[in-house]
DNA sequence: GTATTACCTACTTTTGCGGTAGGTTTATTG
DNA sequence: CAATAAACCTACCGCAAAAGTAGGTAATAC
């Protein structure tokens, strides 16, 4: 259907959210949801992946939350699409550990394919998160 | 999973083939389906949609078949996916027909995903049949 | 009229996305 | 220490879309 899933673009608001919340210390899981409009049970799955992939450090008990690990501008878009998007591969036979394809030799379109790639990837990493955030503004507790 | 379908590639696939065969008339699908080795019946359904948008055009009856009804120049590749593809949005909202999305104003990522459409779009319509098809060699019975 | 072909409608199967349920561990607070 | 609040973990479900199938009808050539 859509290129990028559900999770993909979830993923992305949350990196956001908390990007503009960095300076509020760990930011439980909840009020990311509340915010975002996402479940939470839904959400979690998307933060575990975050997680494992360090983009993100969560802090259990009382008081706990996650928050970023790096400054914004030095999350790519493609770093996070990569993660929870499974593949961004453009066909079948671009993802990783696909079974090699027999018409590889005689196929008229994999260039085609590996330019799109290019293409896509390229984009992607061409945008940060701080690319993404809202402006600054009166009002904002921003330390910086 | 993959960002373009089996549906469209094998459309592709079946516009080069049509194409590097255009001077021989009109094409069963039995002999499209056996080079490309995709089964007749799913392949019947994808021509249908190239005939119904007059990519191609059939003949019914003994001799009949498909043939383009182009130069191969003249068909981009965009224009193939767009079809097939039914949707080469990069996100739900963004597909034809979708309900407006109520977060659109405050949405941080919607000129991310409008720039990604423009991105593949123009990759897309940038490529030509005739630039997949592979190059004339002896023994090609062209007459140009 | 028979063979051959496109054309049409409807169905089945499979897969992955989106989402849910419930429990376990870790930390803070009083 | 008990209670609470949080992340963390495993497993499962429902459904829509993709991929593929079946069987028949209409047109054309010989």
């Amino acid at each position: 259907m859509a290129i990028i899933s559900t999770k993909g673009r979830y993923a992305l608001r949350v990196m956001i959210d908390m990007a503009e919340h960095r300076r509020d210390g760990y930011i439980p899981l909840k009020e990311i949801a509340q915010r975002q409009e996402i479940s939470e049970k839904y959400l979690e799955s998307i933060l575990k992946t975050l997680v494992r992939a360090r983009l993100l450090t969560g802090l259990r008990g009382k008081g706990g939350g996650y928050r970023l690990t790096r400054e914004p501008s030095l999350y790519t878009v493609g770093e996070i699409l990569r993660l929870t998007e499974d593949s961004l591969a453009p066909v079948a036979c671009l993802e990783a550990g696909a079974p090699p394809c027999p018409r590889a030799g005689e196929c008229r379109t994999l260039k085609l394919w590996k330019g799109l790639n290019d293409v896509l990837n390229g984009y992607f990493d061409s945008v940060t998160v701080a690319d993404l955030m809202a402006p600054a503004q009166a009002g904002d507790n921003y330390i910086i």
